[in-house]
DNA sequence: CAACAACCATCAGACGTCTGATGATATCCG
DNA sequence: CGGATATCATCAGACGTCTGATGGTTGTTG
């Protein structure tokens, strides 16, 4: 009979939340990589994609649609607004809101990333043949949006 | 004709970075709730567990077991040790490595955990069917094993 | 043997992430 | 109108993550 090689570590490593941790880490410094000397993270990029489609947010909405805390997306956007990527300012009509949008250099930053990012999604991709692709992101999608109101930061939605 | 309702911003959300990102989030938030007050992270628990099944290793090489940076991993190991539950010292032979190893309240905890860990599995993985879920799995070991050199940090795998 | 290269641990610095606290502002309702 | 409640932004603190730098140790090689 076959010599008996079943690796202990096996078990750690066919765990999904290990593997999704990998995938996560993998994933970002991929994007790092093809982002270049662009200097641009993966939280910065979708913040940035963000505010393209939904001009003039708030900060907690923003947050909201991206599934991120408030305070991680304020600190990332006042990093930006130093970046002189992004405007803020104090919401007409509602002193508690800092309504932010798209700077000139951050709508140029973002037109010279497309290329890049889809890059990193090739890249990311490349594992699986052009079959599972479209299955594994629908299983992705499916098991995201399945546990979505578990994660205490829930996606608002394509709504706003 | 149908209200052509495609939101723009679906591109963003069907990402596959965006969806790992996501997905990545609500694992470890999952797994914080079920381990619950026994206080212990993803990160920790990977280690711990290494450590079950690897007794005496130095923190190089529990690191690239697990795809951990060799600093994370200190400094994680640090934390444990200070909470008591890994032993390090000085290698016998090499005054370099520091040798880590279960103590005996992490065994303790570690068998706590148990539970905790497969309910988190199980609830990960509850949005996709018993069909869906090994095909899920095999995908996303597919995608990391595939990506592994390209890491900064690559797996050393099942041996050493 | 002595210089050099390789390797380990740790520190400093940066970013993302979350929770909980605080202060300012709005809103609701008695 | 005015106090209780909501909400927003920000700060403090904690953890994980990475890169790059530093110091100590080992091993190799001329």
């Amino acid at each position: 009979m076959a010599a008996q090689s079943v690796d202990p570590l096996l078990g750690l490593y066919r765990r999904p939340g290990f593997m999704i941790r990998r995938a996560h880490q993998i994933a970002t410094s991929i994007f790092l990589e093809e982002a270049g000397t662009l200097g641009v993270t993966t939280t910065q990029f979708g913040l940035l994609s963000l505010l393209q489609h939904r001009p003039e947010l708030d900060q907690i909405t923003a947050a909201r649609l991206l599934g991120l805390d408030r305070s991680t997306a304020g600190m990332v956007l006042n990093s930006l607004a130093q970046a002189g990527l992004v405007e803020r300012q104090v919401a007409a009509g509602d002193k508690r809101r800092r309504t932010v949008r798209l700077a000139e250099p951050g709508r140029d930053l973002l037109a010279r990333l497309q290329e890049p990012a889809a890059r990193a999604v090739e890249r990311l991709l490349a594992p699986l043949d052009a079959a599972e692709r479209p299955v594994f992101l629908d299983m992705l999608q499916k098991l995201t949006d399945g546990l979505n109101e578990t994660a205490r930061v829930p996606l608002l939605g394509g709504q706003v």
